[in-house]
DNA sequence: TTGTATGCGTTATCAT
DNA sequence: ATGATAACGCATACAA
């Protein structure tokens, strides 16, 4: 397996000039004469050489590329958000190194470092599930790495963020189920730790106070984002004395496990049970009934990171304020929440 | 945003020692005296030092990196074999660079060259949906870097590659519709120029033909991947003088779309059409009705292809012999295609 | 056991 | 317009 790659060297030596002029033609200099760069760019292109990005970026001392960490690329919103990313980096010059944590803190660790050996210049980080401590973020943040939190932050890291407005969609959420006639609705959340779905509850829990609704705590349920865990609680979640007629679901992928149960067990949705979640996922429009959901502009969310990312990339001076950018949702109206 | 990195010089100045005492410790390596090696690691940890990967890579020589090029990661399939695939390379000291084609050939082109210029050791590569001519992956072999190809490759390539066995799989699907009663079968295809959506047709073909049942080209439709043309080839098929009772489908994505185009127009599943589909998604089991599909041995796949890659990574001698790996599938029988 | 010198492929600062 | 030469951060062969 020997596949000695062609270098300038390479280049300058074949065509007697010195390794300083073919870098410079390459580049496209204007000071060098047009026949040598001719020359060097006819027998690059002969040759089909292809820079070494590692040198180059080693004599720059600049990478020119971000890192991103997420859970799991499997879950639709952290892919269409890495395209989304990538897209924006691009067109800003910058390349991307990915990550999964696959939820786990130790990989978190480890992907943080990994990504600072390869020399990324800055940092675009969804916390994962099982995240309770920041020391290793933090750590980013006294070394002045620049580092946007996105979706699954965490309110004490001082840092730019880009989020949307968990407890205003919950609410939203919530009240749609009421006013589509559901009295006693349950909250299907996610692991105690995780900001997102506590924000959520408190935006459920209110909307059901407005309306004189709250029946307390017993109605919100948490599973750990499996399958399992989400039939399971759905199924106790509907074997309370006085089970629920609408239910809040703290992600599409969750509301497809509890649907699946519900249905097993004869459930009807909407008309027993109505049912709206979070994410809008695309499959979520074509399930059967179709489900409604709270969309994230998952677009401008991954252009608003890089934003943020480059705002801090790009300072000449030290201090750029933080800025925490608030995002908008939308509830799509779909099949599993309205009777008829 | 100044942030000076810690380097080895650094440590080496303030311990008044040369850097390559300091290289040394750092590498465990045992000549070196404990003393100094104690020394240097807790100044190390200290100032959090990480070593510069660019540096390590440049100076000797290889960097212990692969990398992978995908169509779309938020397709389950390769984002389970991405998670399969880091695993195994993991396991064998290497990381792994990713790219996403977004199904497109020249994204497929670029993908290629960032990488080669990140100096990555070796490729895995499924191609993009557009990918008609091969000349770029051609060149590869031709440089002799190690490559192997997955899922969507071409025969003419002459590289090793990990597969599943198309013809068989969608003969066992159609034949499992047979089985159930259905009598006019239909198929809902890929794109005409990808090579595993031909060789389903081919299966699918030869079980009607097996069974005396193969009513020629027109029960055969193609779609382009997306949602919507899914369901307009769907509503066309449906259309037909004479509809099918039975549709083998090229991917759990698109029978999505298909069963909720069905929905739409109050075609029952599986009583008027069942179905069976490929990929077997995990919301496949939890759809409604749920999915009957082809389930591929992902995680055997990924650790698969890491193999073969490494076989001739590690290749002193120039030749080592390309291997195709078919893998075997299986039929998950799911509420899609029972009929009571 | 430790230090010196050289090289990895490229850019950049001097000269010429 | 072009050529030497010194970085970039680290590894390593050779000396000491």
């Amino acid at each position: 397996m020997k596949n000695t790659p062609v270098t300038i060297k390479d280049i300058a030596r074949s065509l007697n000039i010195s390794i300083s002029t073919v870098s410079r033609a390459l580049r496209g200099m204007p000071e060098i004469h047009p026949d040598t760069r001719n020359a060097v760019l006819k027998l690059a292109e002969e040759l089909d050489y292809q820079p070494n990005q590692l040198a180059k970026n080693l004599a720059k001392s600049r990478t020119k590329t971000i890192g991103v960490i997420v859970p799991n690329l499997s879950y639709y919103y952290f892919s269409a958000m890495l395209n989304s990313i990538e897209e924006a980096a691009l067109q800003a010059g910058y390349s991307v190194l990915v990550c999964q944590t696959n939820e786990s803190y130790l990989r978190e660790i480890t992907n943080i470092q990994n990504l600072m050996r390869s020399q990324v210049e800055g940092f675009i980080i969804s916390l994962s599930r099982d995240t309770d401590n920041y020391e290793h973020v933090e750590r980013l943040v006294r070394k002045n790495i620049p580092l946007v939190l996105f979706d699954r932050y965490a309110e004490s890291i001082n840092v730019s963020k880009v989020i949307v407005d968990n407890h205003a969609a919950a609410f939203k959420a919530t009240e749609h189920l009421i006013e589509n006639g559901c009295r006693r609705i349950g909250f299907l959340a996610g692991p105690t730790q995780l900001v997102l779905s506590n924000q959520r509850i408190a935006g459920y829990k209110a909307a059901l106070e407005k309306h004189d609704l709250w029946a307390g705590d017993k109605y919100v349920f948490h599973c750990d984002y499996t399958t399992e865990s989400a039939i399971m609680q759905t199924l106790a979640m509907m074997s309370l004395p006085q089970p629920p007629d609408g239910v809040v679901i703290i992600s599409d992928r969750m509301a497809f496990s509890a649907m699946y149960a519900m249905n097993q067990k004869g459930i009807r949705i909407p008309d027993d049970v109505a049912i709206v979640s979070f994410n809008n996922e695309p499959v979520s429009a074509l399930f059967s009934p179709t489900l409604t959901s709270i969309n994230q502009p998952i677009q401008e969310m991954g252009t608003e990171a890089v934003r943020l990312l480059l705002r801090e990339l790009d300072a000449v001076d030290e201090n750029v304020p933080k800025e925490t950018k608030v995002m908008e949702t939308q509830l799509m109206v779909r099949g599993s929440s309205l009777r008829k």
